[in-house]
DNA sequence: TCTGGGGTCCTGAAGCCC
DNA sequence: TCTGGGGCTTCAGGACCC
């Protein structure tokens, strides 16, 4: 999908069409997750400090992401690959590959840029929203089609040209070439694809180490056989909070840790898994980073076992000076749990014990270490919080109907009323607390009796 | 006022076992 | 009994990707 957040949020909010708009994180630490061609235009781009957008871009817009939004046109799109093939790998919530030799989809060059131009105008159809196909031999080319069909176009690379095309591109196209791979190779001399041809292999290895040699040089001799695959297993879960400001106080860092570990078994147990291996992520005031892991005799999804890990861990790291970011995961995924072996070696032994023990109660029923469901959130703290209006967010007044958040402070939410399918409309201010006013669900962008639904974009590569 | 959140993969050091 | 080395696992850090 081009721009997909910003896009997405374009085509549900008719005032912002045509503007310049920021999605990303809004507070002091922030960063962009995706700026519309509009702000591009003033330099802004993802992953770039918000603080900095905001200083390039004053008149944006900026709004806070609607994962869920998002999430559910993703699903559609992700629905339309998976008609053209059984072989699709999503990237993210708006990336995939599509095997379409897999799926007999296309054989060809013709047969694939028809499929292409179908699919993008079915994507057009459901969702609403472009997306860019990139069509070529490998994953590689493919995805640096995409980059060159954007935004809403398709671009194929005919198979024999592809050494010619890459040659003179910067090293920085090839997957796995990165800031630091790329500042690595400028110091050494080389800029571009086809100066990595030259040095040769041996150079590459020696630059860049065994692994990582080889896949670059392949890479640039646009050598790429990696399949695509569908369904890849999750490795690992985490979760991770920055805070606004250092955090210094011991005390609070301990509850923060306890928190996030909360957060990361829900996340593990939503997904039926279990893990090994608990991970602390800590992140200092200078921005150093350090990690600090402990693997469990088998895999756990048990709350109290992995907060007690990540206290453990805690206590062996100084964080004098402060900290900006928590983090706590889970690696060593498993779908059975170390309960469970327990729980089947005291069946095996209850079988071997042929006797009696007729109704003899459990004797540990107030552990709760079974199927016990993903615990909600304290409920306590839901009526506690104040509302919160996140700049973006759908909200619905009774009198005015729907509309979304455009902004918040001293006590008052500005909201403007339009929908996908309205004009720009205008704009109200209310108080935070306004009991006619409240929060939304998000309107699908292709309205739903012409059979779409919700909308979703994805770049698709092929 | 720099630098999110969720991941994957690789490397190197260190410890352990054989 | 000592030493060396291969292979495996764990741990920490770094690079990369979207």
């Amino acid at each position: 999908m081009d721009a997909f957040f910003a896009q997405a949020e374009q085509a549900s909010k008719p005032s912002l069409r045509g503007k310049a708009v920021v999605v990303g994180g809004i507070g002091p630490r922030g960063v962009v997750a995706t700026a519309s061609y509009e702000a591009r235009v003033f330099g802004v781009h993802s992953a770039m400090p918000t603080a900095q957008a905001r200083r390039l871009a004053p008149h944006a817009a900026y709004l806070t992401p609607r994962g869920g939004f998002y999430r559910s046109i993703s699903e559609q799109v992700m629905g339309l690959l998976g008609q053209l093939s059984p072989l699709v790998e999503p990237l993210s919530l708006d990336e995939a590959f599509v095997d379409l030799e897999a799926g007999g989809a296309a054989s060809d060059s013709t047969s694939a840029r028809l499929v292409g131009v179908r699919l993008r105008r079915e994507i057009r159809a459901v969702t609403g929203l472009t997306g860019s196909v990139g069509l070529a031999g490998s994953k590689m080319l493919a995805k640096i089609a995409s980059e060159q069909a954007k935004p809403d176009g398709l671009v194929l690379i005919e198979p024999g040209t592809e050494r010619a095309l890459l040659g003179p591109m910067s090293v920085r196209t090839l997957p796995g070439v990165g800031p630091a791979t790329g500042d690595h190779l400028r110091r050494a001399g080389i800029a571009t694809v086809d100066e990595i041809v030259e040095a040769g292999e041996d150079e590459l290895v020696r630059l860049l180490g065994k692994a990582h040699g080889h896949g670059v040089y392949a890479m640039a001799l646009a050598r790429d056989d990696r399949p695509v695959v569908a369904e890849r297993e999750a490795k690992s879960v985490s979760v991770e909070d920055t805070y606004d400001v250092d955090i210094h106080d011991r005390t609070r860092i301990g509850l923060e840790v306890q928190r996030l570990a909360e957060r990361c078994v829900r996340r593990l147990r939503r997904a039926g898994l279990s893990g090994r291996t608990i991970v602390l992520k800590v992140r200092r005031y200078d921005f150093s980073t350090l990690t600090r892991s402990e693997t469990l005799r088998g895999p756990t999804d048990d709350v109290a076992v992995v907060r007690e890990a990540a206290a453990r861990l805690l206590d062996s790291v100084d964080t004098t000076g402060g900290v900006r970011l928590l983090g706590v995961g889970v690696s060593g995924l498993a779908d059975y749990t170390q309960e469970d072996l327990f729980a089947q070696a005291a069946e095996a032994a209850d079988a071997a014990r042929v006797a009696e023990a007729a109704e003899t109660p459990p004797q540990n029923a107030g552990g709760g270490e079974g199927t016990g469901e993903d615990r909600p959130p304290g409920p306590e703290r839901a009526a506690l919080v104040e509302r919160r209006w996140y700049p973006g967010h759908d909200v619905r007044h009774a009198a005015y109907g729907p509309g979304w958040v455009q902004g918040s402070g001293l006590g008052r939410v500005t909201v403007r009323f339009e929908t996908p399918y309205s004009g720009p409309g205008r704009v109200r201010t209310f108080r935070v607390d306004d009991p006619d006013l409240e929060p939304a669900e998000p309107l699908p962008l292709v309205p739903a009796p012409s059979g779409g639904g919700g909308a979703a974009v994805d770049r698709t590569h092929a």
